[in-house]
DNA sequence: CGACAATACGGAGATAGTCTCCGCTTTGTC
DNA sequence: GACAAAGCGGAGACTATCTCCGTATTGTCG
């Protein structure tokens, strides 16, 4: 949107990339352990930096889960790719929001990051999913034109409903000390899901 | 599970009510203006007691959003009475899904509450969803006997997921500075999920 | 009425998280 | 090896949660 659109963005100084990826490093494992809201100061502090250096690098919790979250993403996108090249495009489209979801819940917190972050462009965050978006209304497409679906839905719509699925089935209580043993609720829920698709 | 069971619980002192009353009315308020998040010494402040008042009537932001919920969950419960007369079952259930679906909405992150709370005694929330819970089973039972729904699924999960559809449809966007303006994707969005259920 | 116990109040402050500012250090380059 | 650019980090401002305890209010009896 200006005169010089390609800024020449010389590469990072070694000290910068050896910090952004302790960071990222670190922060996943936080976000493993206390789900998207782990404390940034903490993850900077355990990364051995300043949190001055972790928000330089991570402006807000977004950018840095976007970061921490890219090996996953790329993952999905192959994942995308193989399924649009199945025969069955119906059985694809279930193992799709099937890893979509799973996807969302890679930490407690993520999926409530994910579906508010999907309208807004300047989110990082948001920006990736909307890639899986398209993922996403292609297979549909493709399994309507096989007749393994008959609902008229919107792209968007399914991402956010199989977010919304991902974030119900990850909830499982609150307070009560005990560790919730993963229940696996999220295939029983996305099966009503598919089958209000047919 | 002790001996004294029935403690006698005197009435409330003069003072002690007129507080309670007035946290209540002003959480109402903070809650629909900034959502469930919003501060409760805030709350105290503009209720004109003390931190220390609203932390003792209230212990956790849990009981004061079920004591600023009271009225309108008498009024579902009155809902659920009236459509458990309907003669169309199925009309019923649809009504009802929406009706809970709205109230989960009342306020932003309101589902979020009501679901982490839905498996958790100790919350009052979560206690008093439960009756909730019990009617939509009541409905959806009724709803299966005159065929109006087939799928088998549970009355907890039809609840967390009218509660998780509520959550996605009142989630449109973040950080954008643009006042959400209310699009109503919940019919929709529960339609599908209706569409499963027959 | 007046006084005393029980009850309740409220605000100072401990704790914890976010995020910024800016003086100092490290890096890459000539 | 020296200089400018790039980057660092931590002190501290700000906001929120929640507790503790000295003080004030209330209801009840004599």
């Amino acid at each position: 949107m200006s005169i010089e659109a390609a800024a020449p963005t010389r590469p990072m100084r070694a000290d910068a990339r050896r910090n952004y990826e302790a960071i990222v490093r670190v922060a996943g494992d936080a976000f493993a352990e206390h789900g998207t809201q782990a404390s940034l100061d903490d993850i900077a502090c355990r990364a051995g930096v300043g949190p001055g250096t972790l928000y330089r690098h991570f402006p807000n919790r977004d950018c840095l889960l976007e970061a921490a979250l890219v090996e996953s993403r790329l993952a999905l996108n192959e994942l995308a790719e193989q399924l649009l090249a199945d025969d069955d495009a119906g059985a694809a489209l279930d193992t799709w929001l099937l890893a979509l979801a799973r996807h969302a819940n890679t930490w407690d917190g993520l999926p409530d990051s994910i579906v508010q972050s999907i309208n807004n462009k300047q989110s990082p965050l948001g920006a990736s999913c909307s890639t899986l978006v398209d993922a996403t209304g292609r297979l549909f497409d493709r399994a309507r034109e096989q007749s393994a679906v008959t609902a008229d839905v919107s792209a968007r719509d399914l991402f956010v409903m199989a977010g919304s699925l991902a974030w119900a089935a990850s909830r499982p209580r609150r307070d009560t000390g005990a560790r919730a043993e993963a229940s696996d609720d999220l295939p029983r829920l996305l099966g009503l899901l598919m089958r209000g698709l047919r």
